[in-house]
DNA sequence: TGCCAGGCCCTCTTTAGGGCCTT
């Protein structure tokens, strides 16, 4: 069976009312891009009403008003149709924790569940950029050189960004320890592994790799 | 209206605590 490959995965971000879903939080945007071999082929986005107003801060932050809410589909039909999008892919995300609890609590309302992998671009570049003063979005974007390519806290923008900053990680990795191809699994093993291995879990992967 | 969480990581650690990151 042919591994999967680090650069064609499905990176997604959510927008919501706060930050937990446990206590009533909803998505109130989603926006995802569909990488193929390093290329974005298709972008998903999209608005929800989660069924109550959100408060100004979320408005404040994310630039999403209760206005722009009214009108649009509830969160039950987007998930359903975003369902569909991710279906047989390996996600990305930056916090992935805070996404896939909220991709799991979503789809559970519409009685999906996402089956496929999921991995954490903060936890990879903890250790792919070790140097950077943090490891916010939007920092990383500025330390790795990656343009920005549109409002931050907008899912679809924070989506793309984090894609191309995967992507980034990725050409880094494959430069610096001249690995051929990454896998998603090997993306996956480095955000477990710990940050003091890193060099030596890259290297063996130099040493086994097919170039 | 304001509040809420959780997993990872580091260290003055592991019988713990606090910072980071996401909205």
């Amino acid at each position: 069976m042919q591994k999967a490959l680090a650069d064609s995965v499905v990176v997604l971000d959510f927008e919501t009312t706060g930050l937990s879903p446990q206590y009533g939080d909803r998505a109130i945007e989603i926006g995802a891009v569909w990488l193929e071999e390093g290329r974005i082929v298709e972008r998903f986005q999209k608005l929800m009403n989660p069924g109550f107003r959100i408060s100004r801060f979320i408005e404040g932050y994310t630039g999403i008003t209760n206005e722009m809410l009214s009108g649009q589909p509830r969160c039950e039909e987007v998930m359903a149709e975003f369902s569909e999008f991710i279906d047989g892919r390996n996600i990305v995300a930056h916090n992935a924790s805070f996404d896939k609890r909220f991709l799991d609590s979503e789809l559970k309302r519409v009685n999906r569940a996402y089956k496929g992998d999921c991995c954490c671009s903060l936890l990879v570049s903890r250790r792919v950029f070790q140097n950077s003063p943090n490891h916010k979005l939007q920092t990383l974007l500025s330390h790795a050189g990656v343009p920005k390519t549109g409002d931050f806290h907008r899912a679809l923008a924070d989506a793309e960004m984090t894609a191309y900053l995967w992507l980034s990680m990725i050409e880094r990795i494959r430069r610096q320890y001249r690995i051929s191809e990454v896998s998603f699994d090997q993306m996956s093993e480095l955000s477990k592994i710990d940050k003091l291995y890193t060099h030596r879990y890259l290297t063996s992967l130099a040493d086994t790799s097919e170039i």
